[in-house]
DNA sequence: GCTTACCTTTACGTTAACGTAAAGCAGTCA
DNA sequence: TGACTGCTTTACGTTAACGTAAAGGTAAGC
């Protein structure tokens, strides 16, 4: 029923090694099930590999990664670490809102770039 | 006339340290004049160095900056460098789009996170 | 003349995020 | 019954991007 995976399956869909995905365990960023020694997956971690990753892609490291993962679940928290937690979302949506503007005028470097590039192109004809 | 700055200037002004910046003129992304042994920087080199430091909040390589400043000046590349050019700009497009992906879907699961953080806390009272 | 504030170079130290090898157990296929 | 294939752990190696300390040069102010 429920699907499951193992180390390699990840590895391979998400196209990481199975190295970064023990790394990771080790980090308590993930903790799979075990049948015997070997580790089992569920769905629920591969969507935590999956931030992970997007984490990643934008940036973050992993210590801030695991922040988000943890944001994942606020319920077995009081009062002071739920606004703790509200603290860091906000934070994050700042730094989110800050690389949006960086992207956008990056795209607009690359704009003039690819423009000095064409001139400079077709004076080589 | 044309404004320099000194390098503790530039440390104060972008918020960076003096090794910081030594270091990405040894990594040769920079390259002041001199004064004697002084560093005396333009104002190109004060974009340069913004532009480092817009890359890194998105994440980017040093490695990765230094392309992006090696495309501000096209002018001495021949026909084949100019269309390596245009790959690493193409290339660069599509990692700013995956990124926009990425930090909007991220803004979702800020948006969920702290929906749940907000039940938990009414919860608490 | 001495301190203080900058500047310089050289060089070793540090952290993050894995890579890579070594050594070994468990099932399977010819 | 090997030989593979895939899993495990342990542990040392590596790269990027600086931090930090040591040792010293120079100009300004008291």
């Amino acid at each position: 029923m429920t699907q499951t995976y193992s180390i390699s399956d990840l590895a391979r869909e998400l196209d990481i090694t199975t190295r970064a995905i023990r790394f990771y365990e080790e980090q308590n960023m993930l903790s799979p099930e075990r049948r015997g020694l070997e580790r089992v997956y569920s769905a629920r971690d591969k969507v935590t590999l999956k931030l992970i990753l997007r984490g990643k892609r934008i940036g973050f490291s992993l210590a801030e990664c695991k922040e988000l993962i943890e944001l994942y679940d606020p319920s077995h928290g009081n009062r002071k670490q739920l606004e703790t937690f509200m603290d860091k979302i906000a934070q994050r949506r700042a730094q989110l809102a800050q690389q949006l503007l960086d992207i956008e005028q990056m795209q607009i470097e690359l704009d003039t770039a690819e423009e000095r590039c064409r001139t400079a192109l077709a004076q080589t004809l």
